[in-house]
DNA sequence: TGTACATCAGTGAACGCGCGTTCACTGATGTAC
DNA sequence: TGTACATCAGTGAACGCGCGTTCACTGATGTAC
């Protein structure tokens, strides 16, 4: 029984880890620059060092890819809001409580895939499950998992900062949420990112507690 | 001088706009069902009723093709914006000042392509622009139009309504543009366009005058 | 520790298929007399 | 108006190419004694 249990995460040995963790960040380079549709299985194993046998030894297709992405970068986003919110409790210099709110803010992205490539994927990505039955219900928990670590984040900086929002809470992160996305479309185009939208929306919906 | 003036219209036969608009038409329901990149122009002619040499006796290629789509649809957005704003002028019924606006909102989304074809084929074409260096510029101009057309729509509904921002305009427009983005991605989803947030978004930034 | 064997991970050739694009063609449309 | 000819618009077969997927294989890694 020990030994049964015991034996299955000892099948995904490092090297196995390693390969798939290699095609994963090829993937979003090749999805980013072609598009998912339009990204070959070879053009991805070649940029990650492989054949592509080595990509059917690991991923039952394409979309299982897709997927392994999906949900690989979910703990990513965590790990971002949770750095995110520290860095704006140690915020350095005197600042308004919307400051600091849009610090958090600039804090998350850096932290988080935020990069041209990942903006691209991303949103690439969000198409396709909206296109692909078989990936919109786990692009929707994905998506909701990306809400609740906003929200999160969100929450503790209105706190910390003594904020609170004008509009009901949920509407509020929408809004931010709508703006955050608008921000990185626009980034595409111009080449950086202007937070300033972000910055606006706070202030036209918060007050001090 | 006049003749040849004269010509060049009566060059493009009426026959030969139809096949043009038939193929386009067909594209966009194919575009947004596979993406333009997964769009085979064998897929867009069989549906237009054609075959693939009447394609390329029509466009150079099937970028060409995009960016006919790209023009194609500022004429659309155009009059879209202007129902609107009639519409709303006679609109039936009391209404606040944040109703009329969203009143002509909505009417806005019901006269322009807004079904989810459209809200498909246009967010690939998005990503597609920002990744094809040729498209682009072209892109961009046909952002730009929109933007203005929705500008204009937007100070109309204000004035009318005698309402005034309270934050400075161009951010006013941009907050609104990424709400009216994020409402369309959600309908992708949910399957119904909500557009509750973008009145809480007009009721936040807004005042009597 | 050393050896013999078993399993695993990735290789690379091969397959069938569908794509974008071209082009010689034919029927339809327009023009001149 | 009728006829003969020219141009145009769309046809459909053909091409070369790259793709997703499979599979017999080999070298690498792990295991038992």
């Amino acid at each position: 029984m020990t030994d049964l249990l015991a034996a299955e995460p000892s099948r995904v040995t490092a090297r196995r880890a390693q390969t798939r963790d290699r095609l994963m960040a090829a993937a979003i380079s090749i999805f980013a620059a072609r598009g998912i549709i339009g990204a070959s299985v070879e053009e991805i194993c070649e940029a990650a060092g492989f054949t592509r046998g080595a990509f059917y030894s690991n991923f039952a297709d394409k979309d299982a890819l897709v997927l392994a992405l999906l949900q690989a970068d979910i703990a990513g986003q965590y790990a971002a809001a949770e750095q995110a919110i520290s860095a704006m409790k140690s915020a350095p210099g005197e600042r308004t409580p919307e400051e600091l709110v849009s610090y958090a803010l600039t804090e998350f992205e850096a932290v988080g895939r935020s990069g041209r490539d990942a903006v691209l994927a991303q949103q690439d990505l969000l198409l396709y499950a909206a296109r692909q039955p078989s990936l919109r219900d786990p692009y929707l928990i994905f998506a909701d998992e990306c809400v609740r670590q906003f929200t999160a984040l969100i929450a503790d900086a209105m706190t910390f900062s003594k904020l609170e929002f004008t509009v009901p809470f949920a509407d509020a992160i929408e809004l931010l949420t709508a703006a955050h996305s608008h921000m990185h479309l626009q980034s595409l185009f111009t080449g950086s990112l202007d937070s300033r939208i972000l910055h606006t929306l706070l202030m036209a919906i918060t007050r001090p507690v």
